[in-house]
DNA sequence: CCTTCCGTTAGGCTC
DNA sequence: GAGCCTAGCGGAAGG
């Protein structure tokens, strides 16, 4: 079990205190970001920022967060959207002040700088966040390949996928191959996003290996949501044929998919 | 002073828990929500988000926070943005599961949901926030415009704006239109940020709008902070003119001028 | 309800 | 490092 208000060992991992006097808060701050920690106050607070464009926030009651990579939010009772923040980076200060605490996070490039006053503080959390959690955002060039296998018509009418698996040799890309309506040997290569001249060159070395062993028509297609201008002419020359598709299509191709095997089992 | 362990009154303005029992937290979670209290987490949690797009964040710990309006925010240690979210008016239901907590927030249009489940929560805050604090973003596109109409110079010497208020039919972009000091039909395109080429085709349809019905000398100038180096040859090509202004010197114009109407007041 | 466009956009990727 | 483009963009304004 985490440790939370008690000191658990030599660093506590979670420090929560409620109605700490100022004085104390500041003492229990300014120890949390010199060890880069990090911090969540919830209290009343008067914001101004001043950079890029400024603002001002007058006083309310909100929740702020440091995070120890110098990023900062403070979130008013209603939104999706911080009302203030700053980018990570940035350098943290805090200072006592007769009425309260003043906290200003400062970055260059742009120069901004947020100062937060605190006049009265509910909450102050310090410590650390033990989060090493992988995060996987799915439509995924895989998702793509299964929704051009399910349904082929994605990339062209027609088009028969033979594979699977079987590479003359990892490429490093994600690929499907299969004949076109007229017998020609294809060989796709997805992207995720804007295809590069470098998309071109691998799928063209890859059709070069395919060529040394197999003597038919071949075409080479690269599909993916957008071609990068300076990749046109290398498509050109090497006669590599481009196939505008965008994940989201995949998508709901995935989706369709999902639902029918559900209703399967619904029905 | 504000509660915040200590019940205050009938209502607790914020109830801070730590180390609190799993079947105390759902106790006190589901409280909150059917008031739609402000609600914030800090535990170890997996996240699944399914929509228009689809994923998974593993075992970790983050802050959490449901809002009263419905929005939901997920951070982890690292970073401006939030690994996971929900915009507001969502629909939020708590249950109990062996291994801890499950939250689901559930909106449509697009239909979206987002299941968080909790194996361990160090702090949860449930209450609600005060704060009717007036929030104000200075230097708009509509500052910098009063900034030109008090000082023309901003723009070029000699310039005479003509106008208030009155668009051929609304171009959907912030403007003013003059005279020049040769007598020339002027029309300003202002823009807070660096110009890109839809500015210069914006304002270009304007023009032509101005030029069917109109016969006399006619120049677009577009005013910003910056020039998007793209938008460059489309000025070119539309004969479109481009005049750098800093925001900061629209603030210190209106600011002066604040000034000069406040110490009307004060001799 | 739709489209279009703005943002203290932030963040990623190419050049 | 600078320029350029995308986003589960979100949100506002206009139609």
């Amino acid at each position: 079990m985490r440790g939370t208000s008690e000191d658990w060992g030599h660093q506590p991992l979670l420090n929560v205190k409620t109605n700490l006097p100022m004085d104390e808060a500041v003492g229990v701050l300014e120890n949390a970001f010199r060890a880069r920690n990090f911090v969540l106050i919830i209290g009343e607070c008067w914001v101004d920022y001043d950079g890029r464009a400024s603002s001002t926030l007058e006083w309310g009651e909100r929740v702020t967060i440091f995070k120890k990579d110098g990023s900062v939010l403070i979130h008013r009772p209603t939104g999706y959207e911080p009302v203030n923040w700053q980018p990570p980076k940035c350098a943290i200060v805090v200072n006592r002040r007769d009425s309260g605490i003043l906290i200003t996070a400062a970055r260059s490039q742009p120069r901004e700088i947020i100062s937060i006053e605190f006049r009265n503080v509910s909450l102050v959390a310090v410590g650390s966040l033990d989060d090493t959690g992988d995060f996987a955002l799915h439509v995924t060039e895989a998702q793509m390949k299964q929704a051009i296998l399910i349904a082929p018509d994605l990339v062209e009418a027609g088009l028969t996928p033979l594979q699977q698996e079987k590479h003359v040799e990892n490429a490093g890309f994600t690929d499907i191959y299969g004949e076109d309506k007229d017998g020609s040997m294809v060989v796709i290569e997805i992207k995720r996003n804007a295809a590069t001249k470098d998309a071109a060159i691998q799928l063209n070395s890859y059709l070069d290996k395919i060529r040394k062993r197999v003597n038919r028509p071949l075409r080479g297609i690269i599909v993916a949501p957008d071609l990068r201008k300076s990749a046109q002419p290398m498509l050109q020359v090497l006669s590599i044929e481009f196939v505008k598709l965008d994940p989201e299509k995949c998508f709901s191709v995935l989706k369709t998919q999902k639902d029918m095997k559900l209703s399967q089992f619904i029905s």
